[in-house]
DNA sequence: ATGGTAGCGGTGCTA
């Protein structure tokens, strides 16, 4: 089973692209975020004509999350718990019930900046929210994944010019220490346990500035395993190759396979 | 320190 994510930056404005990736990777459950729509505009028709099934969580000009399926979509939840007053739609998990059982959900991370201030406080307090639904989710001991724009680079080798980044929310010590936290309650990185070693693996190169030309990229968007869920992982791919496409999102697709 | 680009929506915000 493929499941992919991808921070689509609008859904309608790369309709074209996404629709041309689902047909050439054919993943079996896709993460989108950034859909930058409500749900009554998301154009789950087009996603149906090509066999997904679609969960929505949407809200007008920014934001915005869903989940693409070929299989059923059981038990959708929309947002992260814990918000109190949190009206940003950056959540939305479902099982799908396919050849195997696995929760799904497609998360986007607060971006956090400008770091020190109100922005960056809501992005650690969204990431201890994400740490304690994991903590929960972790104690039914089944297949799930945490998939999304988390808005982290976990570490120097995820920039191709970590210098750039010292003081971005991005990459702040207590940034890349809530991922680090999150992770050791027993979550596995999808990329980077099939890809220990690789340097210079990014999945978002900025519109700004010739990044993509000059493959000044940094490696933000993640998968992460329960032990059910990495005990099947068997490959993890980025699709690099569609930001050379015309009008792409500023992200590719990262995607991982569970057998 | 600034500006560089893109999407939304029709101005400035978010990234």
């Amino acid at each position: 089973m493929r499941i992919a994510t991808w921070n689509v930056n609008s859904v309608k404005a790369h309709l074209d692209a996404v629709l041309a990736w689902l047909k050439e990777a054919k993943p079996d459950v896709v993460c989108l975020q950034e859909i930058k729509c409500e749900d009554h505009a998301f154009p789950a028709f087009e996603f149906e004509a090509l066999g997904y099934s679609c969960a929505v969580h949407g809200q007008k000009t920014y934001n915005g999350v869903a989940l693409l399926s070929r299989y059923a979509l059981e038990d959708v939840e929309k947002g992260l718990p814990g918000g109190d007053g949190d009206d940003h739609a950056r959540f939305i998990a479902a099982t799908v019930v396919g050849p195997a059982v696995v929760r799904v959900a497609s998360l986007y991370l607060p971006n956090g900046n400008p770091a020190p201030g109100p922005k960056y406080d809501y992005k650690l307090a969204w990431m201890k929210r994400l740490e304690a639904y994991a903590r929960k989710a972790l104690l039914q001991e089944e297949a799930f994944v945490l998939a999304g724009d988390f808005n982290v680079i976990p570490e120097p080798r995820d920039a191709r010019f970590p210098e750039n980044w010292t003081r971005d929310a991005l990459f702040l010590p207590q940034t890349r220490a809530a991922f680090s936290a999150l992770k050791s309650i027993g979550l596995t990185d999808g990329y980077r346990a099939v890809h220990p070693l690789k340097t210079g693996a990014y999945s978002f190169w900025d519109y700004q500035a010739g990044a993509w030309q000059k493959d000044n990229g940094i490696l933000i968007d993640h998968l992460l395993l329960s032990p059910q869920a990495a005990d099947r992982l068997t490959g993890a791919d980025i699709h690099k190759h569609v930001r050379g496409w015309e009008k792409p999102s500023d992200h590719v697709p990262v995607m991982i396979t569970l057998k």
